[in-house]
DNA sequence: ACCTGAACACCGTTCAAGT
DNA sequence: ACCTGAACACCGTTCAAGT
């Protein structure tokens, strides 16, 4: 065998920065922030880990390149429509984005060096409001009262410990079972007659909200 | 010396699962969520990491102590005010809880086995809604959404890489400085133009998304 | 009963080699 | 130019001792 034949036959193609931060947000959305080190990411790309410090600088330039990616798959609030279709489309697809990638909630907006894409859309999302008639101040409002229950909600959905109804009982069952009978009975009424409820999905709470502060948003505007 | 002079010299009081809880939360609250580590915790109480395990039986169910310990801190809405100002306290009260202790922010709400501050608090904000009129869906729609902007801000505030104008000027500088001048004209607008204007906090946004919110609850339910 | 020390299987990152 | 292996200073946790 030729080594000609060797090179054709390497499963390994040469590592690159584009390949490692790629492989790296692969591996966070199915084994979590905890598993994203250096030691899996290379593993994963079949190399010795030292060989991704070629291409990065560290760990946290990792995270900083891969949070610019995830910002660049958030739709962008374009030009046609109204700004209260533009954020509510732009907050469903952040909402998206952060459902796909949920060790990213906490870190989107902590970046001491934001990239292109995130500087973009922030750009954007600023410039729709502004040209619909928000002064700076209400700007400043709207972004913060938006990212803050987008990113909350997110944040809240993901640390649910429990995802289908049948979790859900089984942890209620554990829940109250060290206390007294009807010790909390505010509580246990919301969880059997309404958490518990066959077709119960608290992802279904984030439409009411987002639309409750849209029209608050509207309201303020107009005043 | 005697032994019995030695024993009153001895530093260290007999450890206690409350002391070790109660110095994680100290050690979190100023060095983090990273440094809560079972050596460091053991480091502040002068013993071996080991000697945590007779009164803990892991690192999350010290985590799960930490936690109930953050919730017996926060102020319960109580029976005599309407519910939105017992609501607007107690986001006042957990933002200010929240703030204290910035490492529990994701976890708060994660807690397989809940302890009993936390049913206690979950059991009251329930019931002051309840009793004020609201549906179980209403009380669901409400908490979802207060609870997603509390959690969404403080996660936001606590992530923000500036704390200070300088720092934020700081930052912008370098910020910008990778790209064209005029790239991003509205995210530059906004930024010399509100966030680094004197006297500028992020912090002081809270109250202004409280309200809107709270003013559209009251509205759904009047309705 | 309560605490300890060594050990195991992990981390991120530095350094000096290897090809 | 690009990748590797050993090493260092850390982790959480198990186990067998120590007092």
């Amino acid at each position: 065998m030729s080594t000609m034949a060797m090179k054709d036959e390497d499963p390994r193609p040469a590592l690159s920065r584009q390949r490692v931060v790629h492989a790296a947000i692969a591996h966070a959305d199915s084994a979590g922030l905890d598993a994203l080190t250096m030691r899996q990411v290379a593993g994963m790309l079949q190399v010795a880990p030292m060989a991704l410090y070629r291409h990065i600088s560290n760990r946290d330039d990792l995270i900083d390149a891969m949070i610019d990616v995830l910002f660049g798959e958030i739709a962008l609030p374009l030009g046609g429509t109204d700004w209260k279709t533009a954020m509510r489309d732009r907050a469903m697809s952040l909402r998206d984005v952060l459902a796909r990638h949920r060790w990213a909630i906490g870190l989107m907006e902590s970046r001491r060096r934001p990239g292109p894409a995130n500087l973009r859309h922030h750009d954007a999302v600023i410039g729709k409001l502004r040209s619909a008639g928000f002064d700076i101040a209400m700007v400043a409002h709207a972004y913060s009262l938006l990212d803050g229950y987008i990113y909350g909600f997110a944040l809240t959905k993901m640390n649910i410990p429990f995802n289908t109804t049948d979790e859900m009982a089984a942890m209620a069952q554990d829940m109250f079972e060290p206390f007294p009978a009807n010790e909390y009975p505010n509580l246990a009424e919301f969880v059997t007659d309404h958490v518990m409820k066959p077709g119960y999905d608290y992802g279904e709470e984030f439409e009411y909200g987002l639309d409750l502060i849209l029209n608050g948003l509207e309201g303020a505007l107009t005043a």
